[in-house]
DNA sequence: CGAAACCTTCAGGAATTCCTCAGGTTTTGG
DNA sequence: CCAAAACCTGAGGAATTCCTGAAGGTTTCG
């Protein structure tokens, strides 16, 4: 594990406390400093003056408009990613075509897991943030590319697929349970008989199981698991 | 067996008498060091002024919102897991939305079990829980892996052959009577005339059982026993 | 709207595990 | 030393669990 000197730092711009907060914390809790600010020109003095590596900007403010704080931050040479929060009435497509280069948008009301993970994916593009890849044997899971790769090969995994191997390879060593999978990857945790676990387990090792070696271990009457490297 | 210098500790925030009895001693049984509380200030109080490794939290309190406790927690620093208990009432969305990090949650009413295992999972993410292994001699039974090693190579166990010998294990320098094996490894207690446990002793011992000295010792009339390494 | 991608269920078959039975071996007590 | 009791162990059919392909339904995207 690699020692951060310091962690990135996140301006969280928005005029709601308690978006402020929920954003602020779920930030926090992912290790990243943050500072929270609820209007425009406040924010376009705090990027001028102090390190901010990434903004999540809400569009509508009191004073100046969110484009509009990025337009004058990209003036005055801030090159740093932007993800704007849009209420729900605005157009998706608006707030897209005003977007640019690597900025991103997510709209009210959004989960705060994919808020911080599409932080955290801006962090990693622009190096703030180091690139964590989950891997065990010849086996790459690539968080921020969103990609597996198998002896160095991309492979394809649809959504569920892909939640299914992260959520194995996160737990390299240890068994999880059919009910952990259900209860992960799909939201359900009312058991009942689904042989759906199964069938994806089945796609995923189609997929992913490369010949020689089973990476993914049936443990019957308990779940699967995949063992750690030696 | 490992010496474990200090237990992990768990703070279980209700305001219900029951359910802290109820949680408390579950997680108890398990090998953690709990404390209750049954409302939001002293908690705060509690989680600042004393070591708190998790934290099971009930969102309706009689005081301060469970939501909020958490917000002040993060906010003085304390980063560990939370498991939010909810009443049925409250959406899932709604809790799920507001739950961040590893944080987690479960509807009431909930199966003890399952809370003890998801307070568990997040010790080991968090570092606070080491392996559980049982170790005598050169046989290792890893609970987390749900695995079996002699002499360092896995040996492949059925689901009866595991619980059979995870019971004499963890029973280790006492006989174990036919009675509680069938009690523990079986349901039934109902007694009659079965040789299945002689079979599955016999199975194990061929499995596990290294040469040298016998792990698995018969006490005649009595039941097994594993004596303890020296 | 239509096509493609994806998710889910279902069911037959394969693999594994359970458990009874029966015959053999060891121990105990007299 | 003998007989009875207690225990050991291998075999095989029954039961459980798992795998996987196919088909139908849903969602996504252009």
């Amino acid at each position: 594990m690699l020692l951060v000197v310091s962690r990135p730092k996140v301006l969280v711009v928005d005029d709601e406390e308690n978006i402020r907060f929920l954003v602020g914390s779920a930030l926090t809790v992912h290790e990243l400093e943050v500072t929270a600010i609820d209007n425009g020109a406040d924010a376009l003095h705090h990027v001028r003056t102090e390190r901010v590596d990434a903004l999540v900007l809400d569009i509508n403010l009191p004073d100046i408009d969110g484009f509009e704080v990025v337009r004058r931050l990209r003036a005055s040479g801030w090159m740093g990613p932007v993800l704007f929060l849009s209420a729900r009435g605005t157009t998706a497509d608006r707030v897209r075509g005003l977007t640019m280069g690597g900025d991103d948008y997510v709209t009210k009301p959004f989960a705060l897991e994919e808020l911080v993970a599409r932080v955290q994916v801006a962090l990693r593009r622009t190096g703030k943030l180091e690139r964590r890849e989950l891997q065990v044997g010849d086996v790459v899971l690539d968080d921020d590319a969103h990609e597996v790769r198998v002896a160095g090969e991309p492979v394809h995994l649809t959504p569920t697929e892909y939640k299914l191997l992260r959520l194995l390879l996160s737990n390299v060593g240890r068994v999880v349970t059919r009910a952990q999978i259900l209860d992960s990857v799909w939201e359900y945790h009312f058991d009942g008989e689904s042989a759906i676990v199964e069938t994806f387990i089945s796609q995923l090792r189609r997929k992913v199981d490369n010949g020689e070696e089973e990476l993914i271990r049936t443990v019957r009457g308990v779940g699967y698991s995949v063992r750690e490297p030696r």
